[in-house]
DNA sequence: TTTCACGCTGTGAGCGTTCACACTGAGCGC
DNA sequence: GCGCTCAGTGTGAACGCTCACAGCGTGAAA
């Protein structure tokens, strides 16, 4: 509420200055926390600064330092429960270091669409990228463009095409499977996600470790689209040919899409078949019934994220390790297999 | 993949101007498309700009122009469907238009948090704000800052604290309220939202609106907070007391909830208790029944907020009326009472 | 021919900040 | 007392762009 002098333009650092009877050099000190300003000095500047209700003007710093304290995300599927609560995290992490973020979604993933986006980002002068949701066309175009910025993906990425940070997708297709098989299932399928990326990917490995540790045959696996009417599908397909006492499946839509086939074909879960979820959504313990799902920690992949950009910026960041471990939470759409 | 001369620094006007043999003025205004430029020279600028790679500076540009060509977006409930759907449409519309959107999340809406959000957005330089899921707490906070950018919100707010756009949520009541109405419902109770949001306060008007046109009592009022554990919570009641034959719910989240612990205590849907939701989320063609609910075109939401910021901010840009008309999905869980 | 207008172009200044440097005076050892 | 350092301060020059203005030539009107 302060009032501001005579012109009605906006305080600058030399009326700071002016007012607090030193050089714009030494407010300039103040606000970069330089050492060498008097005790007296200070104070004055940021009397002044308070009084005036100076705000330093981004522009002109980022036109010197050539920082726009800008980090530009980038997301393909925003509405989705995962990516939009790794965004939450992200955010969040970055204000805290002072930093801004700037969204572009990708409407479909295509070549032109994600240059456009690196364009986008370029235009605007962030300081570096954090990719949201990695649909591997979308890392590999990214390589492609190399932009002039660093780039991170939240990605459980194989091959490292960019470093980053991930949910150990393996470790969590593991640890549902082999509670399964504690519960005494002997024939576990697995509705994935889409082949080609990579955290389904990963949640097959993981699912073939597990079966393969237990001596059991991988053999009913089906590949998904991450929606529930493709679980819907499957959920059918599975009730009709009883195929497998239990399933494990690429994320909670598909999972509930499943549960609804199953069911409406007059199989009851657990009893005859049991069904695991991935990704433990607000709403997957309200599912019906309550879905057993393993839980993944989206705000803090978003985090580390972060972290792993700010140590590609600066040097003497340092950098949380990379991967996040999911855990599995047990409700009642797993059970032991009844003997029909 | 252009080979930049010499120096590794990026190429400036400058440099475009020499190579087109121009002035670094002309290259300006080539870059804003200014009339006074022959078409001769246009060309060998616009051959330089791409030869070189050449991207005008941001900063440069808005130290000047004193815009930045950024819009902010303010949310608190990210990981919801509405709002991150708002959201994408917000960033499309935005882009679309040349700007770039900046975002910050409110972990808690307290009176602190939204000063916080607004001094971050400040320092940043946003053109202007634009603020999803208004939680009523926030708009009021946000009126009383007072930012020095113009803001819009993406609420059906009936006291217009803010211009901006809505989903005529009243509407979208009346249409489901009716839909049961004609099905011959003559008890039909609400599980709103929180009362003191704006959105929820609507819908229970229009619920209000629609028995009263139709000559029915409103006595079956609850006020629940959008999440699924409540509406199981309500469910439960509901199946106990039997009060009402059908239930409109203030969002799909507390419909999935309600309709598990209705079922869960042995009724059915739709013979026993209809249900209608609010949103219409992807999933909610996969509950148990599939749900019927009023659907919200969310995008189309996000993108007439930014044609009310744009209004705002030049004053020739046309503006698309800011109510956006919900529809009814008519689904499963909607039926003919039937006698008990 | 002279004059004026107008399309096109270039020059100077300034936006608000940071960086490199120069300067001051106090404190200290010789 | 002299020179040294060194904390504290100020000055000039950038950063890359847009705006205001002035200059130039051409063509039409006088």
């Amino acid at each position: 509420m302060s009032i501001h002098p005579a012109s009605r333009r906006a305080p600058v650092m030399k009326d700071v200055a002016r007012m607090a009877g030193v050089s714009y050099q030494t407010v300039s000190r103040v606000l970069n926390q330089h050492p060498n300003v008097s005790a007296g000095a200070r104070e004055r500047v940021e009397a002044a600064i308070a009084e005036l209700g100076y705000r330093p003007n981004p522009a002109a710093r980022s036109l010197v330092t050539r920082r726009s304290q800008t980090i530009g995300v980038l997301a393909s599927e925003l509405a989705q429960y995962g990516p939009a609560r790794t965004l939450l995290g992200l955010e969040q992490a970055a204000r805290d270091v002072g930093y801004f973020v700037s969204i572009a979604t990708l409407r479909t993933v295509t070549p032109q669409a994600v240059r456009d986006a690196v364009d986008h980002f370029g235009d605007q002068g962030v300081d570096g990228l954090v990719v949201v949701v990695p649909h591997p066309g979308l890392l590999e175009e990214l390589d492609r463009v190399a932009p002039a910025f660093p780039v991170v993906a939240a990605t459980s990425d194989p091959e490292r095409l960019l470093a980053g940070a991930g949910v150990d997708q393996r470790l969590g297709a593991r640890l549902a499977v082999q509670h399964l098989i504690g519960l005494g299932h002997t024939s576990i399928g697995h509705l994935a996600g889409p082949f080609d990326w990579y955290d389904a990917a990963e949640r097959v490995a993981g699912w073939r470790d597990a079966l393969a540790g237990a001596g059991l045959a991988a053999d009913l696996l089906v590949e998904g689209d991450w929606t529930a009417a493709r679980g819907y599908e499957v959920g059918r397909e599975l009730a009709a040919s009883r195929a497998v006492t239990a399933v494990l499946v690429g994320n909670d839509q598909m999972a509930l899409g499943l549960l609804r086939g199953v069911q409406e074909a007059g199989l009851r879960v657990p009893e005859d078949i049991s069904v695991v979820g991935f990704d433990d959504q607000p709403e997957a313990a309200y599912f019906f019934p309550p879905l057993t799902t393993v839980r993944q920690d989206f705000e803090e992949l978003g985090r580390r994220c972060i972290g792993a950009l700010l140590a590609a910026l600066d040097a003497d960041a340092q950098q949380a390790p990379g991967v996040v471990e999911p855990r599995l939470v047990v409700r009642s759409t797993t059970g032991r297999p009844v003997a029909s």
